[in-house]
DNA sequence: TTGTACGCGTTATCAT
DNA sequence: ATGATAACGCGTACAA
């Protein structure tokens, strides 16, 4: 391996002046910077990482964990994100969690343990993240799902108020009968009770009563769940003449689920998802769903943990991220 | 930060002696040893991976450059990579290539600056690595489109068997005016081109006459482009009634751009595409596609970036991943 | 403007 | 079985 030590020899200075021209750094002579620059050049030096972390305590890493990269929103999201991070000088790893608390604890502690500089948690699950306090000061910056009642930086999702758009704007193209399709509901603050709420909201506002038989809920948010789920419902008897769907990939078992039934969107049952992947615009019939502008939530949490690493105690900020409704053919 | 040191000190032994215990070493007495485990537990004491590797020159993460990691196909990939690389106990950091030449050369460069032990290279466009000589003996696999003519550890995607058995298929089904959409078909190794190869051997194998109106080249190997290939293609007054898709993301574009022009799947046009994504079970109508077992060709990838970096020296190995032809509503 | 000495946390070597 | 010491490559502080 070449060192600084090398190239100094080579350029027949001091490894400190190599230092100073790798870091850009002033009080080098341009004689002497273009003589290290190219030595630099000719021996094919590199800095190491280890050493440098090692002296300044950062590693210049941060960590993204997603419940699955798998999944078309989580490879969409890391897209974004790892761009931003470039942006502002930091490089991305990313942990999978596979959607479970105690995957999502280890990805802290893993990421600890890494010592990256940061985490970005797309937390579905962890929502007693205060058993954890060892983690306390650890620059965190929780994205997405779940609402942690300030205790972390946080950009949200406009869990409530799209869901509550996306019904409103099935209800204004007549639909009266307004399944949902949500996970699984056990717990008080997570993404798919706050998306319930905004169907909830949205049909009390306007006079519809809710149908128990209409609540559906999932094991977890695959495309085959969704199958699933529009086929019970279909099968159950029970009329529906539209589907709010969790997210977009369970929107896509959804629409191919109704298929298997022999249902027709938009003219028998209207559908519209939520998260706007890039797949929904090319189904047939295209997906409407509600768009939440993933860059800006990307942008956000990398400027939240870049803020963090620098003031570990500056107060906490909590974002909810702006949305659209795309209306596609699925909602004509 | 808590260090070894402190440890030692709360334990009352040799920091070495820490060292010993951590790295799961013999010869250490049970006594001690309990002792250390205590005081880790006790002080929140981890590891720094930055002096570890500064000693021992590995850095126990590995790199994996995709084009996008937006694209099903590539998220699919490296979530498998990811999970054969832990279970070697590997790490792996993602890059983004951009699907341009620059962009990969510039991930193996990078690769080495943050001293990956090795690199997984998804590489659609670098088909001149020799142009890179001082990369020479870095642990490099090559993983999915290019031929490299042995010069790299490689496991390749079966283009050219694939694609034809694609091909045969349709023919099987009665196709006889079978479209075949690409993407730009500029140099001589690249996927795009053993995947023709494969299309026209199954052509001549049939004693199908080749239409130089439908081979039809896109831009990128994207949604939007297969969309308008498939409106274009219509639109040019050619009649067709199969089309083979250079992936499943192509693919679903050009079911989407057959549904704009009025034309059904099957019954008008039969359609398969490469990959399997998951996506492909749950569109209308579900989409056939050239299955290549993903996860084996990860597993071996990884096996082969451990083995090198284990021994640099060693001959370079050739693999071809074995595939299935999943049959779908697509071509009933 | 350039050089020297030391420390970051870990591990290898050698000694006890 | 355990400990002392010296490296690994870089950056900071200070001296020249």
């Amino acid at each position: 391996m070449v060192t600084m030590e090398d190239v100094a020899r080579l350029a027949g200075v001091s490894k400190m002046t190599v230092s100073n021209v790798v870091n850009n750094r002033d009080g080098v002579g341009d004689l002497v910077r273009q003589r290290v620059l190219e030595a630099i050049r000719r021996s094919g030096y590199r800095v190491n990482l280890s050493a440098r972390t090692l002296r300044s305590g950062r590693t210049g890493v941060i960590g993204l964990a997603v419940p699955d990269i798998e999944l078309p929103y989580f490879g969409h999201l890391a897209a974004h994100v790892i761009e931003a991070a470039g942006r502002q000088g930091f490089h991305v790893a990313i942990e999978q969690t596979g959607a479970a608390a105690a995957g999502e604890a280890d990805a802290i502690a893993h990421s600890r343990t890494l010592h990256f500089d940061g985490l970005i948690l797309s937390a579905v699950e962890l929502d007693r993240l205060d058993e954890h306090p060892a983690e306390a000061g650890y620059p965190l910056v929780m994205l997405g799902e779940q609402d942690f009642g300030g205790r972390f930086d946080h950009v949200a999702m406009p869990n409530e108020e799209g869901t509550k758009a996306a019904t409103n704007h099935l209800a204004d193209r007549g639909c009266r009968r307004i399944a949902i399709v949500t996970g699984r509901a056990s717990d008080d603050v997570s993404m798919v009770t706050r998306r319930r709420c905004g169907y909830l909201a949205a049909l009390a506002e306007r006079g519809i009563g809710v149908d128990p038989a209409l609540l559906f809920s999932l094991d977890d948010a695959s495309m085959e769940a969704g199958r699933e789920a529009a086929r019970s419902l279909v099968d159950s008897g029970h009329e529906i003449d539209g589907v709010v769907a969790v997210t977009d990939t369970v929107a896509l078992g959804v629409l191919r689920g109704l298929a298997d039934r022999g249902l027709r969107v938009p003219e028998d049952v209207r559908l519209i998802g939520f998260d706007d992947i890039p797949e929904s615009g090319f189904t047939v019939p295209s997906l409407s769903t509600v768009a939440p502008d993933h860059r800006w939530m990307a942008e956000r949490a990398v400027e939240l943990v870049a803020q963090r690493i620098r003031a570990p105690l500056r107060p906490t900020v909590q974002y909810i991220a702006p949305f659209e409704l795309m209306i596609r053919e699925s909602t004509r």
